[in-house]
DNA sequence: GTTCTTTGTCACGGAAATGTAATATACTGC
DNA sequence: GCAGTATATTACATTTCCGTGACAAAGAAC
């Protein structure tokens, strides 16, 4: 699974070092920025998943990033999670109400951050997992996580889900094994060279050992000597 | 039915104990909140099945909230009740218009806001409930809060009821054990991932537990190493 | 008060999955 | 044919993930 990015608005440093890094170890990457300008560039930039913003910008100007974030309508699908002092101490607060996701009020447990973010990305993001994925008799369902050939369930790990997978939203294509590693391991991870034929052999063996299937699946993923891997209907 | 719990939202400590006493005395329990970032992060975090708000909270941002609450699919179906100072026309006809389901007028008797919080939760639930649930010879009524098995009452404690009505609404669809930590536990609870696990066993426990029933039904709780659980009359 | 139930956490063991190295096989250009 | 390179396959150690029993705290029933 593809990490997912955080952006880190707040002015104080200390604090935007300390939820990167907690971040970090929760397996998001993170940027930061510590003004509203600075927010903003970034976001456009980046497009992160999510942003993290403090309320109390100097300027007070975290709302009106708020406001002007769900007004694009490039930015309006980014969540915000509302980073607040104490809540009750707060009667400037009252006007919010802007789209914004939730809040966290400080100060702030890891874990619970954590928790909370990973609510507001599955409630953003979750609820479509697309659609079936076919080919001849082939199915990939991401809803119920299952794979059959011709109604027979297929086992593999989760690994060589995410590699068919992979493959089934990009059929004729080759793909180098970095770009492969990239896709279905994420960005920054080591892998040998030769793991990756593994998997694919994995991937293989699980899609041939189907008693009675008509078609050989396994033929479907090709190898293409010095460039990579392609998943491909048509017979190489 | 088991008890509901209601959120009041009033700026004034005396009118939140005065109600909070009044619906513990009526056999709800109650949560409060002064403002409405407070209501909002009380809302988002225990998912109480009606909201008392106060019309006229400090910044008047108690319709904003209304108006937030009900465009936020995931607080949408929350039953409302204004509680207002006065009622005019004006207020009824903008509060209706913002899916508001009942108001109060202050001063109110204590004997009044319990039955129309009663009529309101009545209808609200009536929508929903009320259907059996079956797969097979498994049923489970949310009316009368019991389950059987070939007419054999089945005994679990409420954490698995709920976790097998969960799995009952939605079948053939893994979740991750976040995401039934949301469903099942509420939003920002914190509970270890083992923590699932055990109730999952647990529930199946319960379910395997009868005598000479025909299928075990344990089995249609299943594990999905490394994506969650996922129930289904298929076979893994 | 006591007793029973429910609940969340922990620790341990086993099973599946993963990554790597070693070895075997296939392909390429000569 | 050969040498050199790329990929396939196998085996294995390690890591990750899940199931399970035990336990204590908190609450409900008595």
């Amino acid at each position: 699974m593809p990490e997912s990015t955080i952006l880190i608005v707040d002015d104080e440093p200390a604090i935007r070092d300390m939820v990167g890094i907690t971040l970090d170890l929760a397996g998001f990457s993170s940027l930061s920025a510590a003004n509203a300008l600075e927010a903003h560039i970034s976001i456009i930039d980046h497009k992160p998943d999510l942003v993290l913003l403090d309320w109390m910008l100097p300027g007070g100007s975290g709302i009106e990033l708020a406001r002007r974030l769900r007004r694009d309508a490039v930015t309006a699908n980014i969540p915000i999670i509302m980073l607040t002092a104490k809540a009750s101490e707060d009667n400037k607060v009252q006007g919010l109400s802007e789209g914004v996701d939730d809040y966290v009020t400080k100060p702030f447990s890891p874990r619970e951050l954590v928790a909370r973010i990973k609510t507001v990305l599955r409630r953003a993001n979750g609820n479509q997992k697309g659609k079936v994925l076919r080919v001849f008799d082939l199915q990939l369902d991401p809803t119920s996580h299952r794979i059959s050939i011709e109604e027979t369930p297929v086992e593999m790990g989760p690994t060589e889900f995410r590699l068919l997978k992979f493959f089934l939203l990009n059929q004729e294509k080759v793909f180098s094994r970095d770009h492969i590693q990239d896709a279905v391991w994420g960005a920054n991870v080591y892998l040998e060279e030769r793991t990756i034929d593994v998997h694919i052999r994995r991937l293989r063996k699980a899609l041939s050992d189907i008693e009675g299937a008509a078609i050989d699946y396994s033929r479907l993923i090709q190898t293409v000597r010095g460039a990579g891997y392609r998943f491909s209907v048509r017979p190489s």
